[in-house]
DNA sequence: CCCAATCCTGACTGAAACAGTAGTGTTTGG
DNA sequence: CCAAACACTACTGTTTCAGTCAGGATTGGG
């Protein structure tokens, strides 16, 4: 339940590779530039991303990034835990187990939650094929 | 879209008080030691709650708080927002303005807009007359 | 073969947020 | 008057955030 900049730095960088299928490995700091990125900080994304199985690297050069599956087999939620960690309610359910004794005996921990399920659900049905296909109607509409 | 001990303390701070509407007004003492709350934690937290209309405070001996509405006028939203301020998207949209200069122009934008969504409707849609109900069955049911 | 590009790894850091704590003042019922 | 209660300010130890720094390992091209 806590977004912080890996999961928006994350995203564009997924979305750019996205839309890169045809090109080959990205190099790390093609997207750096590309999507205003500090280089060594989308560096370490994508040793999340590559350990959660989301991108597969080339090492050497003319080495790069490239997605690991189909982006309409990619979705919000694996990119968000691949670097946040698991999205579990912040809230009464901390690191180390429940903060509260009151288990599932507690009617706020229900709000919790529902919370929770609610954005696994948004991230869940938010593939990379959708988000690029959105990027392209956005990017072709005539400014203003 | 981030949440703290704040609101899990507050809310239940705030179930306490819904289910002591008879009473009269409560002390924060009692309540930091029914629900296990630090005590000068709950105060501070009480300061939020009171500013955002949400708790009417009687001050000197016998003094307590009281909920300045009805259980079913008063939604989670409400208390997580005076506790924690504005619900928004922390990503790409912190307190200083937009972080990248896309604007509405990001398809990843949209997915954390949706996600906000998501959060502000189940929390707005959980009153505390609905959970004071669903602790009240909680607590009646047998252990085990 | 060498070198530059690239990914890989680990440690480090300044700033901010979190989760309280401490101390003091103010109000008020008994 | 005094103890109980809220009100306000300031402080603090810990953790997280958002990077930065330094180097190592791998590879294609000249």
């Amino acid at each position: 339940m806590r977004l912080t900049a890996k999961s928006e730095y994350g995203l564009l960088a997924m979305i750019y590779l996205a839309s890169s299928l045809e090109d080959g490995p990205v190099s790390a700091r093609e997207i750096s530039e590309q999507q205003e990125i500090p280089a060594k900080f989308l560096e370490q994304l994508f040793v999340g991303l590559r350990q959660a199985g989301l991108v597969s690297a080339v090492r050497g050069a003319r080495g790069g990034f490239a997605l690991a599956h189909a982006p309409e087999d990619i979705n919000v939620l694996a990119i968000v835990e691949a670097l946040e960690g698991p999205l579990v309610a912040t809230v009464c359910e901390g690191d180390r187990g429940l903060t509260c004794g009151r288990s599932g005996a507690c009617a706020a921990a229900a709000v919790w939650n529902r919370a929770t399920a609610a954005l696994r659900d948004v991230f869940e049905s938010a593939t990379l094929a959708e988000l690029v296909t959105a990027q392209d109607v956005i990017d072709s509409r005539p400014i203003g």
